[in-house]
DNA sequence: CTCCTAGCTAACTTTTAGTAAGTACGTACA
DNA sequence: TGTACGTACTTACTAAAAGTTAGCTAGGAG
């Protein structure tokens, strides 16, 4: 029975989505003019959120936000992270308008990173969210203590 | 000599870094009235941002804040997401004090999820952010485009 | 007697993140 | 002459996470 071979992959439902897998992006203005839609399975808001709120993006967007910095001042200012996930991080940052790198052809290497206009927007609201976090870091902590009595 | 060995993992610096590895989180008020920081490497407020800021935990908290949800009518609403990651980041989300579950004992299951007030803060935070870039999506877009003329 | 439902969990596969090592190349030091 | 250094990466490998599929529960409908 074919209908029984519903995937958890289901087809897309929006107009959005039915445009997004046609690759009609960055054409027509009717859609131009609308939103992305992050509800949408297709969206490809959903690939920029991606780069946003991963583990990296959200402390190099902060960090950037404090100025300009060099690659391996931005790798001591976010601890943890090694060189490739900074590196790859970046580069998702760069392609999606975030972030500007400026490379200086001396040796040794001269690399600086910066926030665009846009990245500095986005900035602001990764920035108001990591914030909240850590002010309520405590209160957290309280509710996560008492949910552990419950279910020890 | 020793002082060579520093790898890529470098020791805690911070006082709170200093605090966290050694367990003395959650007792003295000396540490309880400060905030966290998501730049120490050992900071707990790193879990916590790494659950809300997870693939689907932006979208389930933004879901949330349109009021209670059952658990299949949520999977539905946040396209795209298998019953696993669904079942995964509701549980991360409740143990951090973000949503409340619901469970009554009839058969078949019926499972509510609504936010907390904790919850319904950070979903404001978190839905700030999801709101920015489905409104600056195309804008995006149009940058991303620009990007990859210059490397193709 | 069999299938259906809703909300999971366990086992397995694929994708992603993390680690260590290598590259480039001009300068400084031995 | 050689070799060690510094910065910003890339590459190869491994550990961890996400995704997929299948199964469980128990009462009610057919």
């Amino acid at each position: 029975m074919k209908k029984d071979m519903i995937s958890h992959h289901d087809n897309p439902k929006t107009p959005l989505d039915v445009a997004y897998v046609q690759g009609e992006i960055g054409i027509p203005l009717s859609v131009r003019m609308e939103r992305g839609d992050l509800f949408a399975e297709q969206c490809p808001s959903r690939q920029v959120l991606k780069h946003v709120t991963s583990r990296w993006g959200v402390l190099v967007l902060v960090a950037l936000a404090g100025g300009t910095y060099r690659f391996s001042d931005l790798r001591r200012k976010v601890a943890g992270v090694s060189e490739k996930m900074l590196a790859q991080t970046l580069q998702g940052l760069e392609c999606d308008g975030f972030v500007k790198r400026v490379s200086y052809p001396v040796v040794p290497p001269h690399v600086e990173y910066s926030l665009t206009s846009l990245g500095l927007e986005v900035s602001g609201k990764v920035e108001a969210l990591a914030d909240w976090i850590e002010l309520n870091l405590f209160e957290i902590l309280e509710a996560q203590a008492k949910h552990s009595q419950n279910s020890p």
